[in-house]
DNA sequence: CCGTTGCTCCCCTGATTTCGGTATAGGAAG
DNA sequence: CTTCCTATACCGAAATCAGGGGAGCAACGG
């Protein structure tokens, strides 16, 4: 049994979406919403295994709601719900964590085979979305924003030990060098990396690639 | 008129291939090449539109032409041809810059409409690498053993905050509840992750992909 | 009903970190 | 030779964090 959590402003639509849902037994809708503001919450109480979620929405988007769900659960489906196929807020919606996408005029025919399908780890999609995430791959791979900063050898040093969890105390054992040396480096490192703190310059230099 | 190269190894396919090419006036074959080897010199005298390349090849494979060609040439669009759709290399070649893929079964039917397709930005692409696609991108790391640890939703949260550089403070602001409870989380989070500072656990985080 | 779990809140102490300075020696660059 | 950069070192105040304790409450399952 999937249960289920669908965002759908037209209240018609969400209406027949929800009786659709019901036809199939192992389908089970938890909840249905007309607006995503309080998608967070119904996630952590529903805990659902699916959720259809329009993109079109007055209030919280389709994708800013795909986003706040990854920074809770990454495990959820979600098949985005859409008039558009050439739109590149499709694209948008995968890259923030979305499975997969239905245009609304095949909805009927699809919904629930969509579902299991993506349960299955088999995103439904339609071929002109590969086309868009090909061309996504290809571009920012050249563009690897490569955020140098100016950090030096051994503030990157500094910066790799941090994130092995090393206090200062035994950076500075590590290194051979005075502890107010080791703050120094890293008062130098917060400048160059605009961060004021040791978990976000961790996290920083991660997802940069600095280590 | 679109120039194309053509690399495949078998000498009857690369033959047939360029008869199938010769039907369509649109369509001129500028070489064709039992190996990549020379690639590089080959893309740079006859600036092909449009390169066909097999993915096994003896000596240099095709994804590393594909490769080679994209440091000198980053607008020639490549096709790759294989006898294989569910291979990693298929993956493999549209990192490395190809721009659309072919099985060879299907080539008869579409070689020519698929590189007309792809000069107007359309990748070619049947509809099972979509899918491969779209796993691959949204589960980039997830292999190494994926390690759960007991985090709860709630810890789950506070982690990714810190990992933004937030301090307790505002964290406890954002998320409307105490200091002291924050702390509670942090001090589980650090229990369950066995680490002993916010850096490390933002590392152990990101690392395990837990955020 | 009881035990467990998740989330919440509180207190305390000592250690650590942040951030504001200042300063010297050596090397690279101008 | 002077200037800039890097690494080194020190001081001190203020803020934050780690680690220890205890406790209430709601939900869930046996």
């Amino acid at each position: 049994m999937l249960g289920i959590l669908l965002y759908e402003d037209n209240d018609s639509l969400r209406e027949s979406l929800g009786n659709l849902l019901a036809l199939s037994k192992d389908l089970l809708l938890l909840g249905s919403f007309s607006r995503a503001s309080g998608v967070l919450d119904q996630v952590r109480e529903l805990k659902p295994e699916v959720i259809l979620m329009d993109i079109d929405m007055p209030g919280t988007n389709g994708i800013e709601a795909v986003r706040q769900v990854r920074t809770i659960d990454k495990k959820v489906q979600i098949i985005m719900l859409t008039i558009f196929d050439d739109n590149r807020h499709v694209l948008d919606a995968i890259c923030a964590g979305a499975s997969g996408y239905l245009l609304k005029k095949h909805l009927s025919d699809h919904l629930p085979d969509a579902i299991r399908q993506v349960m299955q780890g088999e995103p439904p999609m339609s071929p002109g979305i590969a086309r868009m995430i090909i061309q996504k791959m290809q571009e920012p791979a050249m563009k690897p924003a490569a955020p140098d900063y100016g950090l030096t050898t051994r503030e990157k040093e500094i910066l790799t030990q941090l994130s092995k969890g090393k206090g200062l105390k035994m950076i500075a054992a590590d290194l051979a060098i005075s502890l107010d040396t080791v703050r120094t480096h890293i008062k130098n490192i917060y400048e160059k990396l605009q961060v004021h703190s040791q978990a976000e310059a961790v996290s920083k230099a991660l997802n940069d690639g600095l280590v």
